[in-house]
DNA sequence: CGAACAATGTACGAAATGGTACGTTCAGTC
DNA sequence: GACTGAACGTACCATTTCGTACATTGTTCG
């Protein structure tokens, strides 16, 4: 009973369990998921993943064909994982100012949380984006971001709360610009400003000041013309 | 006569002019910053750069000792042409309001024309700063940043159009990040969210966006309580 | 002029690195 | 219990890649 939980059941004839394949694929995409955020793809080795992993090279090879494929599964993991978190969001049933507040933090505070995948992020951009547009599976599954953030817009607008003419793709530009620089470029910004930006205290101060941005810019105007 | 004009000058005892060394290291040093930003520190390859140089790759170790001295003096010479044109700007004449508009502009337009220095940063980052942490020179440059924000900050503060309590750190980081953000993850975005993020008309859209967030961040508020 | 040193070209070495050949063990089937 | 194919280990190969040894040319100064 090696196995993690389930075992071969009657109608897993196609697909029986041997020794541990699952685990051993799933504990490569751990690793390499590691390696690959901190060193990019050409600075990652095989070997050094290899060696972190209860399995060997060989098992590499035998499942991620090569290394660029290796880097791609882990790209789709790390985004899958991603939309996974965001899907426990749901903001249909507080009001549009609420849900937009909440959405922000909940997008700022997931960013901080999650820097491998910030990394990855950064790192494909350096690549030009050039193995995100080989995976369909990616690009189905960020389809509906847009559509959430849409909705509260829109009820917004109509609760008149919201000012109209926005963009819900530049909205979520927005969002995603703070929350994602935040994460991407703490180490410069901190050094060069001599300013601890990962100190819990300049975090929350960080996350209040992206949220009231973003609400300050999304909400009516009460002033006269 | 090979040199470029300035021949051995009588002041110029010390520092002799021989073949072209001058724009041997300038060559070098340029085509430097194109490979590394391009495929990042690891990615990039010594054998290249020295191929597509005038000179040998026996230059490049004659002038920068080995390669991660090299990446060091190609981020410090990036961060120094940029320091140069930002100094260009000057906002002392300009009411704050305005100062501030322009300040964000450029700031986004400079970012958007110099994607080689967006990325050289991002990889930076990606080695969580540590070689501009070497670099006393990047820190020194970047010192009066901050100050000229705050100036013109401070300005408007007084003058009754900017509201209190903002720290210059913090709104420079807001402006950076917007900034940086529409050139880093350009790729990724593009892709994900098919839109032309590149396009003139969407970035003098995102342009418009990034400014207005800002000014309406600092503004006063004129509504009642 | 020729000594001295800076600047440069050529060829090579040693280690790292992606990837593979080949053999072995495990687990389910007849 | 032999057979089969998936799962896995070991050792190895070919190439790439950083870096250097050595020889050579150019330039300035006494």
């Amino acid at each position: 009973m090696t196995a993690t939980s389930a075992t071969a059941s009657p109608r897993d004839t196609r697909r029986r369990r041997k020794n541990d394949p699952e685990s051993v694929r799933a504990d490569i995409l751990a690793v390499a998921t590691r390696e690959f955020s901190e060193k990019g793809l050409s600075g990652a080795r095989i070997d050094e993943i290899a060696e972190k992993t209860r399995a060997s090279k060989r098992m590499i090879y035998y499942y991620f064909s090569d290394k660029e494929t290796l880097y791609l599964h882990t790209l789709e993991a790390a985004y899958q994982k991603v939309r996974l978190q965001e899907a426990e969001l749901d903001l249909d049933h507080l009001a549009p100012l609420e849900a937009l507040c909440r959405l922000v933090r909940f997008t700022f505070c997931h960013h901080a949380k999650n820097p491998d995948f910030i990394r990855l992020v950064m790192i494909e951009n350096i690549h030009h984006g050039r193995f995100l547009a080989q995976s369909e599976l990616i690009q189905s599954l960020n389809a509906g971001v847009i559509d959430v953030l849409g909705d509260v817009y829109s009820r917004g607008v109509t609760a008149g709360c919201f000012r109209e003419g926005l963009d819900p793709r530049e909205l979520h530009w927005l969002i995603s610009a703070l929350s994602f620089f935040n994460v991407s470029n703490q180490h410069t910004f901190s050094r060069i400003f001599d300013w601890q930006q990962a100190a819990p205290e300049n975090q929350q101060k960080l996350e209040d000041h992206v949220t009231d941005m973003v609400l300050r810019y999304v909400r009516v105007d009460r002033e006269a013309p």
